[in-house]
DNA sequence: CGTATATATGAATAATTGCTCATATATTGT
DNA sequence: ACAATATATGAGCAATTATTCATATATACG
Protein backbone atom coordinates (compact mmCIF):
# COMPACT_ATOMS: atom_id res chain seq x y z
CA UNK A 1 0.00 0.00 0.00
CA UNK A 2 0.73 3.69 0.47
CA UNK A 3 1.24 4.17 -3.30
CA UNK A 4 2.13 7.58 -2.82
CA UNK A 5 0.46 10.15 -6.02
CA UNK A 6 3.10 10.84 -8.39
CA UNK A 7 1.64 14.42 -9.39
CA UNK A 8 2.71 15.79 -5.91
CA UNK A 9 6.45 15.15 -4.97
CA UNK A 10 6.37 19.19 -2.77
CA UNK A 11 7.58 19.30 0.98
CA UNK A 12 5.01 19.57 3.36
CA UNK A 13 5.62 22.30 6.23
CA UNK A 14 2.04 22.88 7.81
CA UNK A 15 -0.30 19.80 6.82
CA UNK A 16 -3.02 21.59 8.96
CA UNK A 17 -2.71 24.95 6.48
CA UNK A 18 -2.92 22.75 4.10
CA UNK A 19 -6.15 21.32 5.04
CA UNK A 20 -7.49 24.43 6.01
CA UNK A 21 -6.83 26.02 2.74
CA UNK A 22 -8.42 23.09 0.78
CA UNK A 23 -11.64 23.71 2.59
CA UNK A 24 -11.48 27.31 1.42
CA UNK A 25 -10.17 26.76 -2.13
CA UNK A 26 -12.09 26.98 -5.15
CA UNK A 27 -12.59 24.57 -7.28
CA UNK A 28 -10.81 24.04 -10.77
CA UNK A 29 -14.01 25.36 -12.60
CA UNK A 30 -15.16 28.06 -10.49
CA UNK A 31 -11.59 28.80 -10.17
CA UNK A 32 -11.09 28.95 -14.58
CA UNK A 33 -14.82 31.01 -14.19
CA UNK A 34 -13.63 33.59 -12.22
CA UNK A 35 -10.25 34.10 -13.86
CA UNK A 36 -11.84 33.98 -17.48
CA UNK A 37 -13.92 37.15 -15.70
CA UNK A 38 -11.32 38.72 -14.43
CA UNK A 39 -8.86 38.35 -17.76
CA UNK A 40 -12.03 40.10 -19.22
CA UNK A 41 -10.88 43.10 -17.60
CA UNK A 42 -7.87 42.61 -17.69
CA UNK A 43 -6.62 44.15 -21.36
CA UNK A 44 -6.34 47.99 -21.19
CA UNK A 45 -8.50 48.41 -24.22
CA UNK A 46 -11.70 46.74 -22.64
CA UNK A 47 -10.62 48.96 -19.29
CA UNK A 48 -11.65 51.56 -21.56
CA UNK A 49 -15.04 50.06 -23.35
CA UNK A 50 -16.11 49.63 -19.50
CA UNK A 51 -14.98 52.98 -18.27
CA UNK A 52 -16.78 54.33 -21.04
CA UNK A 53 -20.00 52.52 -20.19
CA UNK A 54 -20.04 53.26 -17.26
CA UNK A 55 -21.34 56.56 -17.89
CA UNK A 56 -24.18 55.85 -20.45
CA UNK A 57 -24.51 53.19 -22.96
CA UNK A 58 -22.63 53.49 -26.40
CA UNK A 59 -22.50 52.19 -30.18
CA UNK A 60 -19.66 50.11 -31.86
CA UNK A 61 -18.83 53.41 -34.16
CA UNK A 62 -19.06 56.20 -31.15
CA UNK A 63 -16.96 53.49 -29.27
CA UNK A 64 -14.82 53.34 -32.14
CA UNK A 65 -14.11 57.14 -32.84
CA UNK A 66 -13.60 57.55 -28.69
CA UNK A 67 -10.77 55.23 -28.37
CA UNK A 68 -9.35 55.62 -31.81
CA UNK A 69 -9.61 52.44 -32.79
CA UNK A 70 -11.08 50.22 -35.93
CA UNK A 71 -14.89 49.24 -35.56
CA UNK A 72 -13.35 45.53 -36.19
CA UNK A 73 -10.96 45.82 -33.13
CA UNK A 74 -14.01 47.12 -30.98
CA UNK A 75 -16.41 44.58 -32.04
CA UNK A 76 -14.20 41.86 -31.13
CA UNK A 77 -13.50 43.25 -27.77
CA UNK A 78 -17.11 43.93 -27.22
CA UNK A 79 -17.70 40.11 -27.72
CA UNK A 80 -15.66 38.65 -25.44
CA UNK A 81 -17.38 41.21 -22.64
CA UNK A 82 -20.34 40.52 -24.14
CA UNK A 83 -19.98 36.59 -24.17
CA UNK A 84 -18.64 36.76 -20.20
CA UNK A 85 -21.70 38.71 -19.59
CA UNK A 86 -20.08 41.77 -18.87
CA UNK A 87 -21.66 43.99 -20.97
CA UNK A 88 -25.04 43.61 -23.12
CA UNK A 89 -25.89 44.38 -26.28
CA UNK A 90 -28.98 46.14 -27.33
CA UNK A 91 -30.00 46.21 -31.14
CA UNK A 92 -31.48 49.66 -32.25
CA UNK A 93 -31.90 48.81 -36.47
CA UNK A 94 -28.96 48.64 -37.91
CA UNK A 95 -27.07 50.16 -34.57
CA UNK A 96 -26.38 48.32 -31.79
CA UNK A 97 -25.86 49.60 -28.19
CA UNK A 98 -23.31 48.57 -25.56
CA UNK A 99 -23.85 48.87 -21.52
CA UNK A 100 -22.47 47.21 -18.60
CA UNK A 101 -24.85 44.04 -17.95
CA UNK A 102 -24.91 43.75 -13.94
CA UNK A 103 -24.10 46.36 -11.38
CA UNK A 104 -21.43 43.89 -10.10
CA UNK A 105 -19.11 44.94 -13.13
CA UNK A 106 -19.65 48.66 -11.56
CA UNK A 107 -18.10 47.66 -8.01
CA UNK A 108 -15.53 45.50 -9.21
CA UNK A 109 -14.24 47.91 -11.70
CA UNK A 110 -14.19 51.04 -8.62
CA UNK A 111 -12.86 48.46 -6.09
CA UNK A 112 -9.83 47.82 -8.92
CA UNK A 113 -9.49 51.59 -9.28
CA UNK A 114 -9.18 52.63 -5.62
CA UNK A 115 -6.21 49.70 -5.95
CA UNK A 116 -4.30 51.28 -8.24
CA UNK A 117 -4.28 54.63 -7.19
CA UNK A 118 -3.54 53.38 -3.53
CA UNK A 119 -0.77 51.81 -5.03
CA UNK A 120 0.04 54.89 -7.27
CA UNK A 121 0.28 57.12 -3.62
CA UNK A 122 3.22 54.29 -2.66
CA UNK A 123 6.98 54.61 -3.40
CA UNK A 124 7.42 51.28 -5.63
CA UNK A 125 11.02 51.04 -5.47
CA UNK B 1 -6.46 73.76 -42.40
CA UNK B 2 -8.63 71.06 -41.73
CA UNK B 3 -5.17 68.44 -40.98
CA UNK B 4 -7.92 66.05 -40.61
CA UNK B 5 -6.57 63.27 -37.80
CA UNK B 6 -4.84 60.02 -39.08
CA UNK B 7 -5.88 58.10 -36.79
CA UNK B 8 -9.46 58.19 -36.46
CA UNK B 9 -11.53 57.27 -39.63
CA UNK B 10 -14.53 56.13 -37.69
CA UNK B 11 -18.42 57.33 -38.58
CA UNK B 12 -19.55 59.60 -35.34
CA UNK B 13 -23.19 58.59 -34.49
CA UNK B 14 -23.54 60.32 -31.12
CA UNK B 15 -20.93 63.39 -30.90
CA UNK B 16 -22.73 64.34 -27.61
CA UNK B 17 -22.05 60.56 -26.35
CA UNK B 18 -18.31 60.84 -27.07
CA UNK B 19 -17.67 64.09 -25.27
CA UNK B 20 -19.63 62.76 -22.34
CA UNK B 21 -17.69 59.62 -22.64
CA UNK B 22 -13.99 61.36 -23.22
CA UNK B 23 -14.80 62.74 -20.05
CA UNK B 24 -15.04 59.68 -17.58
CA UNK B 25 -12.50 57.32 -19.69
CA UNK B 26 -9.63 56.17 -17.82
CA UNK B 27 -6.42 57.40 -19.20
CA UNK B 28 -4.09 55.28 -20.92
CA UNK B 29 -1.97 54.64 -17.89
CA UNK B 30 -4.71 54.01 -15.70
CA UNK B 31 -5.89 51.67 -18.17
CA UNK B 32 -2.78 50.10 -18.35
CA UNK B 33 -2.35 49.88 -14.65
CA UNK B 34 -5.96 48.73 -13.55
CA UNK B 35 -5.66 45.92 -16.50
CA UNK B 36 -2.55 44.89 -15.35
CA UNK B 37 -4.40 44.51 -11.78
CA UNK B 38 -7.22 42.44 -13.52
CA UNK B 39 -4.67 40.57 -15.34
CA UNK B 40 -3.03 39.32 -12.54
CA UNK B 41 -6.34 37.51 -11.04
CA UNK B 42 -7.20 36.29 -14.76
CA UNK B 43 -5.33 33.34 -14.44
CA UNK B 44 -6.83 30.18 -13.00
CA UNK B 45 -3.78 28.90 -10.86
CA UNK B 46 -3.20 32.19 -9.65
CA UNK B 47 -7.23 32.63 -8.61
CA UNK B 48 -6.81 29.28 -6.95
CA UNK B 49 -3.81 30.81 -4.71
CA UNK B 50 -5.68 33.81 -3.67
CA UNK B 51 -8.50 31.98 -2.53
CA UNK B 52 -6.29 29.88 -0.71
CA UNK B 53 -4.82 33.10 1.56
CA UNK B 54 -8.29 34.46 1.76
CA UNK B 55 -7.68 32.31 4.44
CA UNK B 56 -4.62 32.58 5.90
CA UNK B 57 -1.05 33.44 5.04
CA UNK B 58 1.05 30.63 3.39
CA UNK B 59 4.22 29.25 2.50
CA UNK B 60 5.42 28.68 -0.45
CA UNK B 61 5.82 24.55 -0.38
CA UNK B 62 2.45 24.13 1.45
CA UNK B 63 0.79 26.61 -1.61
CA UNK B 64 2.76 24.16 -4.00
CA UNK B 65 1.87 20.97 -2.18
CA UNK B 66 -2.03 22.49 -2.20
CA UNK B 67 -2.16 23.49 -5.50
CA UNK B 68 -0.33 19.86 -6.54
CA UNK B 69 2.05 21.94 -8.45
CA UNK B 70 5.86 22.15 -8.54
CA UNK B 71 7.09 24.97 -6.15
CA UNK B 72 8.90 26.95 -9.42
CA UNK B 73 5.45 27.31 -11.14
CA UNK B 74 3.80 28.61 -7.87
CA UNK B 75 6.49 30.91 -7.02
CA UNK B 76 6.47 32.51 -10.18
CA UNK B 77 2.68 33.24 -9.89
CA UNK B 78 3.08 34.34 -6.88
CA UNK B 79 5.93 36.90 -7.96
CA UNK B 80 3.23 37.91 -10.59
CA UNK B 81 1.08 38.45 -7.45
CA UNK B 82 3.39 40.28 -5.50
CA UNK B 83 4.90 42.99 -8.09
CA UNK B 84 1.28 44.32 -8.56
CA UNK B 85 0.84 44.56 -5.02
CA UNK B 86 -1.75 41.86 -4.70
CA UNK B 87 0.04 39.42 -2.23
CA UNK B 88 3.12 40.15 0.17
CA UNK B 89 5.51 38.31 1.44
CA UNK B 90 7.06 38.07 4.65
CA UNK B 91 10.21 35.88 5.49
CA UNK B 92 10.71 33.70 8.72
CA UNK B 93 14.30 32.04 7.59
CA UNK B 94 14.00 30.27 4.58
CA UNK B 95 10.52 30.27 4.86
CA UNK B 96 8.77 32.76 2.91
CA UNK B 97 5.06 33.23 3.97
CA UNK B 98 2.32 35.06 1.33
CA UNK B 99 -0.01 36.71 2.50
CA UNK B 100 -2.97 39.09 0.54
CA UNK B 101 -1.92 42.49 0.38
CA UNK B 102 -4.92 44.75 1.12
CA UNK B 103 -8.46 44.48 1.43
CA UNK B 104 -9.37 45.41 -2.15
CA UNK B 105 -8.46 42.46 -3.05
CA UNK B 106 -10.67 40.57 -0.99
CA UNK B 107 -13.66 42.92 -1.97
CA UNK B 108 -12.69 42.07 -6.06
CA UNK B 109 -12.53 38.43 -5.19
CA UNK B 110 -15.62 38.46 -3.41
CA UNK B 111 -17.53 40.53 -6.04
CA UNK B 112 -15.91 38.51 -9.08
CA UNK B 113 -17.58 35.33 -7.20
CA UNK B 114 -20.96 37.37 -7.10
CA UNK B 115 -20.37 37.63 -10.48
CA UNK B 116 -20.12 34.03 -11.73
CA UNK B 117 -22.36 32.84 -9.10
CA UNK B 118 -24.70 34.82 -10.77
CA UNK B 119 -23.97 33.67 -14.24
CA UNK B 120 -24.28 30.06 -13.18
CA UNK B 121 -27.66 30.67 -12.51
CA UNK B 122 -28.95 31.39 -16.02
CA UNK B 123 -29.30 29.54 -18.62
CA UNK B 124 -26.54 30.57 -21.05
CA UNK B 125 -27.61 29.17 -24.75
C1' DC C 1 -34.54 45.48 -55.99
C1' DG C 2 -29.97 47.74 -55.39
C1' DT C 3 -26.97 50.77 -52.55
C1' DA C 4 -25.20 52.45 -48.35
C1' DT C 5 -24.29 51.86 -43.55
C1' DA C 6 -23.52 49.48 -38.89
C1' DT C 7 -21.84 45.58 -37.04
C1' DA C 8 -19.94 40.81 -36.87
C1' DT C 9 -16.65 37.37 -37.95
C1' DG C 10 -12.89 34.25 -39.91
C1' DA C 11 -8.03 33.91 -40.93
C1' DA C 12 -3.41 35.37 -40.20
C1' DT C 13 0.20 37.37 -37.49
C1' DA C 14 2.84 39.31 -33.73
C1' DA C 15 3.20 39.62 -28.95
C1' DT C 16 2.35 37.81 -24.44
C1' DT C 17 2.20 34.23 -21.02
C1' DG C 18 2.23 29.84 -18.04
C1' DC C 19 4.86 26.09 -17.23
C1' DT C 20 9.23 23.19 -17.06
C1' DC C 21 13.98 22.48 -16.36
C1' DA C 22 18.17 23.80 -14.64
C1' DT C 23 20.42 26.61 -11.59
C1' DA C 24 21.17 30.44 -8.29
C1' DT C 25 20.48 32.53 -3.68
C1' DA C 26 19.62 32.38 1.15
C1' DT C 27 19.21 30.27 5.58
C1' DT C 28 19.75 26.48 8.99
C1' DG C 29 22.18 22.84 11.20
C1' DT C 30 26.39 19.98 11.76
C1' DA D 1 33.09 25.13 5.89
C1' DC D 2 29.71 21.81 4.13
C1' DA D 3 25.28 19.72 3.30
C1' DA D 4 20.39 20.21 3.28
C1' DT D 5 16.34 22.93 2.55
C1' DA D 6 13.14 26.83 0.95
C1' DT D 7 12.63 29.94 -2.43
C1' DA D 8 13.80 32.69 -6.65
C1' DT D 9 14.93 33.18 -11.36
C1' DG D 10 16.56 32.83 -16.38
C1' DA D 11 15.86 30.43 -20.71
C1' DG D 12 12.96 27.94 -23.73
C1' DC D 13 8.57 26.12 -25.53
C1' DA D 14 3.69 25.68 -26.27
C1' DA D 15 -0.50 27.93 -25.95
C1' DT D 16 -3.22 32.05 -25.84
C1' DT D 17 -4.52 36.58 -27.51
C1' DA D 18 -5.06 41.49 -29.53
C1' DT D 19 -5.09 43.52 -33.69
C1' DT D 20 -5.52 43.90 -38.80
C1' DC D 21 -7.51 42.81 -43.19
C1' DA D 22 -11.00 41.06 -45.89
C1' DT D 23 -15.50 39.76 -46.05
C1' DA D 24 -20.16 38.47 -44.39
C1' DT D 25 -24.63 39.75 -42.34
C1' DA D 26 -28.31 42.83 -41.34
C1' DT D 27 -31.00 46.89 -41.63
C1' DA D 28 -32.49 51.29 -43.82
C1' DC D 29 -33.29 54.08 -47.80
C1' DG D 30 -34.29 55.11 -52.46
Amino acid sequence: MAASPAFCEETILHPERIEKARAALVDLITAADLAAAFAALGDPTRVRIVSALLEQEMCVCDLASLLGMTQSAVSHQLRVLRNLRLARARKEGRVVYYSLDDSHIEDIFARGLEHVRHRAGEETR
